[in-house]
DNA sequence: TAACGATTTTTGATATGCACAATTATTAAT
DNA sequence: ATTAATAATTGTGCATATCAAAAATCGTTA
């Protein structure tokens, strides 16, 4: 049959390169001084959007005790700046300072060139295919985790 | 520029991609009682393969010492075997048990099927694009890898 | 308006994941 | 025979993450 073959193939390929991209998000958390957990979070933030903790923890599938320390280190190191909300003093609202703002910009830069050299190896005509058929992967994962 | 656009969709793509293969790769672990760890040192075992502790570590990029401690937990739990290698006993021979085969048999169709699933939703003529695709996503991916 | 319950964040305690350095056991080399 | 090299393990420490409890605030209702 040849959908099992291609099933085990499309099985061996996501496992590694689950493997490699998160080796490549370490190497560019690492390069920027930044936690992998720091990078991430900063990697979920719009340019100019303003959030609060629950949120960004919501985003990254993390408990809010969590982000109250990863934000910590990300003020601490003056990417974000944290003030209470005034219109309702228990949430904060969480915010890129410019310094965090031209980072974001910078890791994103970085992040789309990476794409854009790997993308320089394949066959311009195999763009286009790559691109939607890994939106039909991404469709089809997010329902069978939905339903499961 | 054609390029950077495909390039910035990529970027996008394989950032979702790697968080929902992280989530499916939880739940069958947690389906199965093993942790991430666990479950990925026997994903990586041949059924009827025999290797050392170091070679492992290799293979998964992670230290000796962590190893210990994984093959420890799998040991309690019955799936591998660990025992001196009678011809340099500073290795350890490390093989699945009988109880371990079956499982990893078992996770390895488990993995396989769900990829059926997915591919399920996705049309047929798209198959073989979608997988050599990423088979030149991975080898592109680990180029870029090895030179920085 | 005072009191109660719900919500958001923070803090403290705790558990797990992981690497590094030191230790032990063994083998290979001079 | 002693020394150097290699494999695994153990001790230690830091990063990661959760949960429970506490503190602050808000909305509701008696």
């Amino acid at each position: 049959m040849e959908l099992n073959q291609h099933a085990e193939k499309l099985a061996n390929l996501t496992f590694s390169l689950l493997a490699n991209c998160q080796e490549k998000e370490v190497r560019l958390a690492e390069i920027h001084g930044l936690t992998q957990a720091e990078f991430r979070c900063l990697r979920l933030f719009g340019s100019d959007e303003t959030v609060n903790n629950k949120k960004i923890a919501e985003r990254m599938n993390l408990s809010p005790s969590r982000l109250t320390r990863i934000i910590d280190g990300l003020v601490n190191k003056e990417y974000i700046i944290r003030e209470i909300d005034p219109n309702d003093r228990r949430n904060m609202r969480v915010t890129l300072s410019s310094k965090g703002q031209s980072l974001v910009k910078q890791l994103n830069k970085a992040y789309v060139d990476i794409h854009r050299e790997i993308l320089k190896d394949i066959d311009p005509d195999q763009h286009e295919p790559l691109t939607t058929a890994l939106e039909h992967l991404l469709e089809a994962l997010e329902k069978w985790l939905a339903k499961s």
